[in-house]
DNA sequence: TTGTACGCGTTATCAG
DNA sequence: CTGATAACGCGTACAA
């Protein structure tokens, strides 16, 4: 490529990228001295790597990452999995990433899942004969298994989960506490005064929906509300299906007083169709939904929802990834951060007639390390 | 489905990679054989390409991207720069920019500029350094010339601008062709009946406002509707401000009787404000805004909007992209491929009495190429 | 403090 | 059809 042989018109001919080897002949050193002023190190004349570093800007040199990576068998490069980037969620926490990663020197390889395994797979691979550092990734909804993973953890690379995790496994994982977001938002529907609270419960093969559904119950048990199966809804969290299980519920001959949905779409299905039907909410009906989706405050009530806490999810997971950079040894190889979520109280869910103090939820610790 | 089988053992040690030297090694043959069998070269024997292969797979041979990069000198990796990876927009067109290059066998990298020129500076250098074979890029808002693309244009490297481009350059671009949607939205109130239709513009030094504002103009004298500057408003398009001017609006002698809005979060701050003061929508003030923002369909009225197309323009950037690729010879520098907006009418601007005959926008020909 | 020489994993060139 | 060898750009023992 450094043939100069002369094309048509030479401005039009793309430069070749300027190298060490191109700033060592320049100055007449060796390479060695060239590749010591650029990375800093100590033995290293003063005077020379001034004139090295002079020499770089007017050159323009740009360091070639893949021959360096290629070198020392590790890259700067970090995987993101994702199933999909649309909605609130998945661009956020991948906002979060990219900004944790830049700053610390990282770049981001992004790939979608579409929710299918085979993709899953096939991005695998791809960031492997990339070369990431590290991998992080929300598992798509037709995963079912870690054996594609086997071979990342094999050449002992750092894989973090975050978000979406497959239940009872060793790995890595930074995950909403979802849990306590169900529990609190159910406890506070509660305290309105309702007793007859219906759960639109998601798929529950995935793990968020299944601790959703887990706190839900914990607080009508601990204000001792019997469970009522028939009021617990399980289905794919659309709007439309939102509407159709309020329709639904609303004909029981013991119809509920409140709902808490697992997911925003489906609240906002099950509050049009009430409006629709002259049922007045919060007052007949509260409703509370999980995301905290920007169309909770544009609705008319607003919606009252949990916070998932996307961006920290994000910064968490970088960070996380940092740390198993650092411990070389696999010894740690499966620790877990939980992120404390959120509930945003707003009109939907204001059954009873005292607003509650504090509007806007507390700002204490809200990550919390486990083991 | 925890297969936790052989727990802490031998698959501590993380397993070097194995290269073709090891395939080479094991069957005893060549690595050009090994690399001829594996990228499929036609001077191969089916037989031993076989048995090539089955090893490959049987040893979970994992090519290094890197090192065939080094070699080839054109990696298999496009960079992204977005001003950032939140709202509907940028997602969205990250979403088919993915989704179009995964298809052709290139990684995405992503940079968020965070709406900062020098940021933006920085992942320029950090894609080169990472030796990406194209590079595409939506202006920070705060970038006014294009001396740090130069770089990339030297590097003979496809560079393609979408959405965000500065005016009267000659560049790759995908942009929608904003001034035509302006127009016909504003056009559409007309047809309903509005005779003065105020107009949110955004801050005119970016492309994509200054070209709404003239196609909002465009219609007004298409239809002999003088051009009132005192129902212009130039401000940031937020909420806020949103409601702010539609109070301004209101309060002038001869107010409004329809606003066209250059986005949709300032004409939800201005439906908000018109319900708040019991000003009927579409009645009395008809609405229409610009981005067809996932809450247009959720608020009552719903909104009228135009749609951005988002995916598309991430799908024609990367073909675009693939097509510089292929004519190596930079002689085609600055082609434009401009995509057709859809207006999609809701409920806010039916002012007149007359539903149109099609509300969902025709889906003929969106796609327009320009030189 | 500086230079020499080799290797990372792959592909391209040239012989056989 | 196959094999030996040289590069790609950089980092690092080792020697000077």
């Amino acid at each position: 490529m450094a043939s100069r042989t002369k094309k048509e018109k030479e401005n039009e001919v793309p430069s070749s990228p300027v190298s060490m080897a191109d700033l060592a002949r320049e100055l007449g050193v060796s390479m060695t001295t060239i590749s010591r002023a650029l990375s800093d190190h100590h033995s290293i004349g003063p005077a020379t790597k001034q004139r090295v570093l002079k020499l770089a800007k007017k050159l323009n040199y740009q360091p070639n990452h893949l021959a360096a990576a290629l070198r020392k068998g590790k890259s700067k490069l970090l995987g993101v999995i994702v199933p999909y980037i649309e909605g609130r969620f998945f661009p956020s926490v991948v906002h979060g990433i990219e900004t944790a990663a830049s700053k610390a020197g990282f770049s981001v390889i992004m790939c979608q899942s579409n929710e299918d395994v085979a993709h899953e797979r096939k991005s695998i691979d791809t960031l492997l004969s990339a070369q990431v550092a590290g991998i992080l990734v929300s598992l798509s909804r037709t995963t079912s298994d870690f054996r594609h993973f086997e071979k990342v953890r094999k050449r002992g690379i750092p894989l973090v989960f975050f978000d979406r995790v497959l239940t009872d496994d060793y790995v890595n994982a930074v995950v909403l506490n979802d849990r306590e977001g169900a529990y609190q938002s159910t406890l506070h529907l509660i305290e309105q005064g309702c007793r007859r609270i219906a759960h639109f419960a998601g798929p529950q093969h995935l793990n968020i929906y299944q601790n959703r559904r887990q706190g839900y119950i914990e607080a009508l048990q601990s204000a001792g509300i019997p469970v009522d199966e028939e009021l617990i809804a399980y289905f794919d969290m659309s709007q439309e299906n939102g509407a159709e299980e309020m329709e639904r519920l609303l004909a029981l001959p013991s119809p509920p007083d409140a709902v808490f949905a697992a997911g925003d779409s489906s609240i906002l299905g099950a509050l049009q169709y009430l409006k629709n039907k002259g049922v007045r909410v919060p007052q007949d009906i509260a409703l509370a939904g999980f995301s905290n989706e920007a169309f909770t405050s544009i609705t008319e009530p607003m919606l009252t929802s949990v916070d998932q806490r996307c961006e920290e999810m994000g910064q968490a997971s970088v960070r996380l990834f940092l740390e198993l950079m650092e411990t070389k040894g696999p010894a740690f190889s499966h620790r877990q951060v939980v992120l404390q979520p959120q509930l945003f109280i707003r009109e939907s869910s204001l059954h009873g007639q005292a607003a509650p103090s504090a509007s806007t939820p507390q700002e204490e610790e809200n990550v919390q390390q486990v083991r």
